[in-house]
DNA sequence: GGACATCTCAGGCACCTTGCCTTATATTGC
DNA sequence: GCAATATAAGGCAAGGTGCCTGAGATGTCC
C-alpha cells in the first residue's frame, strides 16, 4: 500500500491560484500578496514552493533581467480534471459517470450551464437513442 | 497555511472498499483479503487502520462473541460527495457547477444514467425556465 | 488444569511530506 | 565600496502514514 503524496499541497495551490488570477509574476509579487509585510523568510518560502511546483511540472519560469518570472503551465480546468480523475480512479474504478450522477440533484446551475447540459443530453440522445442498440457502456 | 491531513488515506480506503463490497467483516476477513498469507503483523496493521478509520467516524464495530465485527458508517456515495465537495471548495470557491461543466463532454453514460440526466434537465427546465416561457424558445 | 490458537489492546518506529526558515552567493544602482 | 535585493542550496521541526512488536485476554481441546 504505497503512500502517495499530495500532488498539489494547499500552500502550493495558493501560489497557483494567484498566478491564475493575475497572470505571471515574480516571487516578490506573490510574497507581497500571500504574506503581506513578509520578510526574507517568507520570500524564501514562496521560492521553495515555486521550485517544488516547477519540479512537478505545474509552473515554469523565465528570466526577465535578473529576475525570475513564474507562470503556470496548467490551467485551473486541467487541475480540476485531474482531481476529478483521481477521485473517479480511487472510488469508482475509473468511471466518471458516478461523479456526474452525484453532482446532479445537488447542483445549482446558471442558465448558461443549464443550456449546456441540455445540449449535452441532446447530443447524447442523438448518438445513442434510448431504445437503440445500447452502446453506452460505463467507464 | 495549515497542513491538512488526508481524511482517508489509500490504505484506509482499501479497507473501506472491502467493507462496502462485502458488508461487515472481521479483522481476519480483511487481513486474508488484503494481505493473503499475512501473519500477525499484517493482522495488526489492518487493526490499526480500522482503529484510525473508526476515530475518523468512517466505521464502527460491534462485538460478536469476543470478536469485533466492523461495518462502514458511510456509503461510497457519501465519500464521493465529500471528495467532490473538497475539490469544489479548494478549486472553485465552493461552486460545484464547474465540476459538472467539466464532466460534461468527456463522460460516457450508460442508458440508465442518460435517462437520469435527461430527467434532471427536464426537471430543471420546469423549475427555472430560461428567462421566460420555455415553450417558444428564447431569443 | 494446561497447552494451544486467536483475538484484542497499547504503543512504537522508520520514512516521508510539508511548510517554513537560514545561510551563502550574485547582481544592481547609488 | 556598499546597501538593497535577487537567487541558490540546504536544513529542520512537526506530524502523517504504513507497518510492526509485545503483552495480555479469551476461547477450545485434551
Amino acid at each position: 500500500m504505497p503512500w502517495i503524496p499530495q500532488d498539489i499541497t494547499s500552500a502550493e495551490l495558493e501560489i497557483l491560484k494567484r498566478l491564475w488570477q493575475q497572470g505571471p509574476g515574480t516571487i516578490r509579487d506573490l510574497t507581497d500578496q500571500l504574506y503581506p509585510g513578509g520578510s526574507h523568510a517568507q520570500y524564501a518560502t514562496v521560492q521553495s514552493l515555486l521550485t517544488r511546483l516547477e519540479g512537478k511540472g505545474y509552473v515554469t519560469h523565465t528570466k526577465r533581467g535578473r529576475v525570475n518570472v513564474f507562470r503556470t503551465k496548467v490551467t485551473r480546468g486541467e487541475v480540476i480534471a485531474k482531481r476529478l480523475h483521481e477521485t473517479a480512479e480511487s472510488l469508482c474504478d475509473g468511471a466518471t459517470a458516478p461523479l456526474l450522477t452525484h453532482l446532479m440533484g445537488r447542483v445549482e446551475l446558471s442558465d448558461g450551464e443549464l443550456r449546456a447540459l441540455r445540449k449535452l443530453v441532446d447530443r447524447l440522445d442523438r448518438e445513442s437513442p434510448p431504445h437503440g442498440p445500447s452502446k453506452g457502456g460505463k467507464r
